[in-house]
DNA sequence: GTTAGCACTCACCGGCATAGAGTGCTAACA
DNA sequence: TGTTAGCACTCTATGCCGGTGAGTGCTAAC
């Protein structure tokens, strides 16, 4: 059967009117609200046909039409209108750039706050990884009579700092040194390629104190090496409980729990490193779990280096258009905000 | 009417069985549960006097009893025993002291994770107050050519550290020189106590190089005076909806955007200075949004300084004997932790 | 003072009929 | 040959009804 012209038309007023009102769409409806100029009758006989080719489900018997997984994706690849977001919401936008933040964390929660708040849906964002970042310079800074603060900066502009016990009798020359040892050994290295080997190596031939030393070093070492969490941020979880789909108690505790498996969410968020805005839809998830939830998710980057993502999460019959453009926005004004920062 | 023995042995035997339960109490389960020795028409008259004396609720003529506040509270400050938290969830409590966390937030926050996750309901904690904490060390560290990070210790030990653009042409040595002066100005000031004007005096007349420092000075006075806001973490938001009373949509819904309330959970908190655990039932609390919840809560301390409160909140049927000795034990954990680390 | 007994109340549940939205099919029409 | 009016049919949602059971208050006997 064939795809014509008057098939999508109509099949365009379902996903529109059903993305609207969570309502199965009737054949009658249709041909009121929409001025397509055929009769209900006519738009049955399509409409079993477009059931037919996939794009349409039936909840039952004698209730409307649904969209199904391959009409959303119809719609997103070819349908839709994405709409600019820049005029959208603008006074969000306004209140993104108008707050200075200085530490990457703070923009990233920042941004995920703002994504929830105009999506309506739950945002997730993915902190910057270290992983795979290159050392550039590590400082040691004495604090206080027992504590350091080591400082660790990025060639991706991304800082990060500890705070670490000392010996007592360690005074900020020595720091000085070891903070000169420390970024002959580790500036230019990727914090997986860090060795710990060498840094005690280095302790037993240098520092001839010994004990003295240990503790520092010890705690340099969990530094580095601290496991790394799959660190992802939700914000908005209770937003779909105003979606209508969610009245159901069930289906919302569903979705929550859903939440908690933050490893699920962080895999299905940086498994797709694709240039620009990616729409995942129902059944297309890789996941078994996701399969009634739609993500719409993007990267951010400093200069080309990709950072982390950004991505949204709802229901499959989800605003889209709307979606994908503030998606399309943020990860880009995120990105140019955090190049001008930090960038070069 | 007299509140003799047998009626508190009714009314303990009703609480005991309602926050178990959820379910309204009647004579006869009581009867046949708890070896009260006296039969279910007693316990009737009895409960009719309790109701009078404004212990327990009807929600129907036909249904059984429910606990009042004034039961609860009755229950609160005479009737529960307080069980040993340590012995309790020790598998939680050896978690927390065995990840090694050296940062105050992350210490905080970790709190509130394990808060909700023993009590089952949704904890919440105030992170470190700044403002009237004492300035004990500032200093400034170049990261790279465009960029130190402002280093600000404080005598509870809380680290504060903001990244900030700096002209490229400044070196290490004069950022040192600067954090002299800065250490010179306002060590042993509290936050609220900074004057930036003491600071643009200087600047006019040491620095004479007037638009190279500007920056900075802006920098560092945004940085010195950010409008802290008030921060509460939340966690466990959703754990409420797995008890009975929140089976109910509207309940549920009720609740959670009542935690989007921070500002308000965060008056109530910090409101509450008493030593020790305070609790506040339904009617009790001072906000009417609250009046069907109960809360929990004590401060934690870094010596004799009072840092911040930590709380749950949950439903006024709530398992306060629990409740409150876990709250006690983690305050005084806490503190102690906090104490160790950066006291003195 | 305690308790057995009884009439009464009220929420809850399952069954049933009805209304309404929507469908598929047929036959007539342009 | 495609379109449409009409109609019988399907299925959900809603509201009504009566029975059930838990619980109460009251009375009278112990």
């Amino acid at each position: 059967m064939q795809l014509d012209d008057r098939k999508v038309k109509i099949l365009q007023a379902i996903i529109d009117d059903f993305i609207f009102s969570a309502e199965p769409v009737g054949s009658r409806t249709l041909a009121k609200k929409y001025n397509l100029g055929i009769s209900s009758a006519t738009i049955r006989n399509e409409m079993a046909d477009l059931e037919e080719m996939g794009y349409l489900d039936q909840p039952h018997t004698s209730a409307g039409r649904v969209p199904s997984d391959k009409a959303y994706r119809l719609y997103v690849d070819k349908l839709m209108k994405v709409r600019n977001a820049q005029n959208l919401d603008a006074e969000y936008f306004k209140k993104f750039f108008k707050t200075r933040l200085s530490q990457v964390e703070q923009v990233i929660y920042h941004t995920a706050k703002i994504l929830s708040e105009i999506t309506k849906y739950t945002s997730m964002v993915v902190a910057p990884q270290l992983k795979s970042t290159v050392i550039k310079h590590i400082q040691l800074v004495h604090v206080d009579r027992q504590l350091a603060l080591l400082v660790i900066a990025t060639s991706s502009g991304i800082l990060k700092d500890t705070l670490i016990a000392i010996p007592e009798d360690i005074d900020s020359d020595s720091l000085h040194k070891i903070s000169i040892i420390l970024n002959d050994l580790y500036a230019g290295k990727t914090f997986d390629d860090i060795d710990l080997e060498d840094l005690k190596e280095f302790q037993k031939t240098i520092f001839r104190s010994g004990a003295l030393f240990d503790s520092l070093m010890d705690a340099l070492a969990q530094s580095l090496k601290q496991k790394e969490e799959k660190e992802i941020y939700l914000e908005g979880a209770t937003n779909i409980l105003h979606l209508p789909e969610y009245q159901d108690l069930v289906k919302a505790k569903t979705f929550l729990n859903l939440l908690e498996e933050k490893d699920l969410l962080y895999t299905m968020l940086t498994s797709t490193e694709v240039d620009g805005v990616s729409v995942s839809i129902g059944r297309e998830n890789p996941f078994a779990e996701l399969r009634d939830y739609s993500i719409v998710s993007a990267t951010y980057r400093i200069g080309d280096k990709v950072l982390g993502s950004i991505g949204i999460i709802g229901p499959t019959r989800m605003e889209y258009s709307k979606t994908v453009s503030t998606m399309d926005f943020m990860a880009k004004a995120l990105s140019q905000y955090l190049t001008s920062l930090y960038g070069k």
